[in-house]
DNA sequence: CCGTGGTATGTTATCCGTAACACTGCTTCA
DNA sequence: TGAAGCAGTGTTACGGATAACATACCACGG
């Protein structure tokens, strides 16, 4: 509401004055310190960071633009982002995009227009225009939990392959041949290095690969779903069921109990992405779980340093381990190994 | 990167037809606007919105100032701010407070520095200093979740009176007489306000309310798990639990199986907030559910309706139903109502 | 042939805060 | 006594975009 300039000319000083003030900068007698302060609180002055920031081309607010912030693996990412940055004085502005290429660009657009300092990005799809866009606007990036091809990018996320790999040789161990792999869009990285792990696990002990076994769909509860009936329909029936991601295996416990099938006895279950322990009463499913919360934050940091023009001048590139859970749904939970 | 004044520059016209052919207003001939267009692209020019937000004092912005993303209940809230704002063309910023009154205060002062036009807050306590501060910046709000005490403001909230009552009311339909509330923080209107339908529904049917039974806490996991343990303690020892939320709802299950008791037949169990659908594999907490995704888009439409100058004059405020979801942890779920 | 009005474009001032520089008055030291 | 130096304060210009005003040109009607 009130300017500069009225806080200035009711204590009878000029602006600069004022402005020296409020920011402890410069040389300012005990008096005139103490009628601009008074001023200011007599006023509720409040400095305009918009002026601010036009001149310093810094806006102190970075962009989180993710897929669905109803999704906890990525609320726990914004919670340590939002930390982060609120300790280094910085805001954040976030975008659900859907896994939408448009919604991601009609972001991205608006976000370089108000001048964001910096952009962590969870890319729809694993494209390099979103980053090349970004880059070319002079906006510096991080690329969270998926992988951007040939773009030389940092970026943070989970050992997917890792995790792939591991669940699968979880099942494999406890004597399963026939798991379906129900992935999200194979454009999405992280659904194809879970497969990819898949792969490879299968591949290690010998087995070949069916390829109808793996199956594809959205990551939501409803792909989860469907893609369970498509592998429920599937002869011989596979015993196991590894779900990409937490919705996806939502979905795929549901239509399973619709089929009236029991988990762990009727088929064995694993997934990707734990929930809060704060959420669940009786955690159930075999998870692997990645640490979205350091994520978050080792994201954020690394985005920062590039702020601060601290980074290193390579392209950095985190890869966090996943944790195996081991819980009911993928039976015989003792066995371990 | 580009300004408007390089682009004008390359074009070979003034920066006012650049800004013509941008915003589409004014007059401007089929062939400068060619040009400058071209010029555009080249350069990959994006206006910059600080500098039209200096002038316009319109950030296009929002803030959410909530306690924590990470609650589902609020991770749903967001979702419906965000959706309506972006609907509407504005972006979000949102901040997590923890309940601390300090950490808001350092958010408010922020967001109005940085020019937000609104803001819709979930206070941490439920005292007017927030909102009398906003107002007398001139920043209109929108109270979430809670009430704030004589104080003029729009606001959107769940029905937490009734919701009280209701649960009560079902405990003790199902033969419950000592039944302990966890509550949260008497300052913090939503466990008042529950607390309040709780004793009404006592004092209908009858029974006077044993002060001991109200217990206050924090408004999570530790919250519940030690109100919890204090409950046990009481003698008679309670037959049923309410708690006033999901995170205490969770702690209260964790110190009950670390008694080795069962829900619902050792003790039965109500709570308020739902957790959504996507994430639970098997619903079993019987609840009184908010609309939070509602209650989200209904605040921001209220939001920006003010900032359209659009509102009725007089304060607003909307208290939406709960609806009460019998499952098992409250006995005998067949009985219903 | 001049005035009127529409089209097209440019100039100036403004939004608010601050860096850079300029200026005043006083002290200090050679 | 004069130069140097520092404390305290003010003036100007700028960041990027745009509203308001000013100007220039052309066509058309009287």
């Amino acid at each position: 509401m009130a300017t500069i300039r009225e806080v200035a000319e009711r204590a009878g000083v000029s602006t600069m004055t004022v402005s020296r003030v409020i920011n402890n900068s410069g040389y300012t007698s005990r008096a005139a310190r103490a009628r601009v302060e008074a001023v200011i609180a007599e006023m509720g002055y409040v400095p305009n960071a918009l002026a601010r920031s036009l001149r310093f081309k810094q806006t102190k607010t970075l962009a989180l633009v993710l897929s669905d912030i109803t999704n906890p693996f990525f609320t726990t990412i914004a919670r340590g982002v939002e930390d982060v940055a609120n300790r280094h004085g910085f805001n954040v502005i976030f975008g659900n995009t859907d896994e939408s290429e448009e919604k991601q660009a009609e972001y991205l657009n608006v976000l370089v227009q108000k001048q964001v300092d910096g952009v962590l990005l969870v890319p729809a799809l694993s494209t390099e225009g979103p980053v090349a866009f970004l880059r070319s606007r002079g906006v510096p990036v991080v690329v969270l939990d998926r992988r951007v091809p040939e773009c030389s990018t940092d970026g943070v996320r989970g050992d997917s392959v890792q995790g792939g790999y591991e669940l699968t040789k979880l099942l494999l161990g406890l004597g399963h041949r026939r798991i379906a792999i129900l992935s999200g869009p194979p454009e999405v990285s992280t659904a194809a290095d879970r497969v990819a792990g898949y792969r490879r696990a299968l591949a290690e002990a010998g087995l070949n690969c069916d390829p109808v076994l793996i199956l594809h769909g959205l990551l939501r509860q409803a792909g989860g779903y469907q893609m369970t009936q498509q592998a429920l329909a599937l002869t011989p029936r596979p015993t196991a069921l590894f779900a990409a991601n937490n919705f996806i295996a939502i979905g795929a416990y549901r239509a399973l109990r619709d089929a009236r099938l029991h988990v762990p006895d009727d088929l064995a279950m694993v997934a990707f992405d734990d929930l809060p322990p704060a959420l669940i009463l009786e955690p159930f499913l075999t998870v692997a779980a990645q640490p979205a919360y350091e994520m978050g934050q080792c994201a954020t940091e690394m985005l920062l340093a590039r702020l601060a023009g601290k980074g290193p001048d390579a392209r950095q590139e985190v890869v966090l381990p996943v944790e195996i859970i081991i819980r009911c749904s993928s039976g015989n939970p003792l066995t371990g190994e």
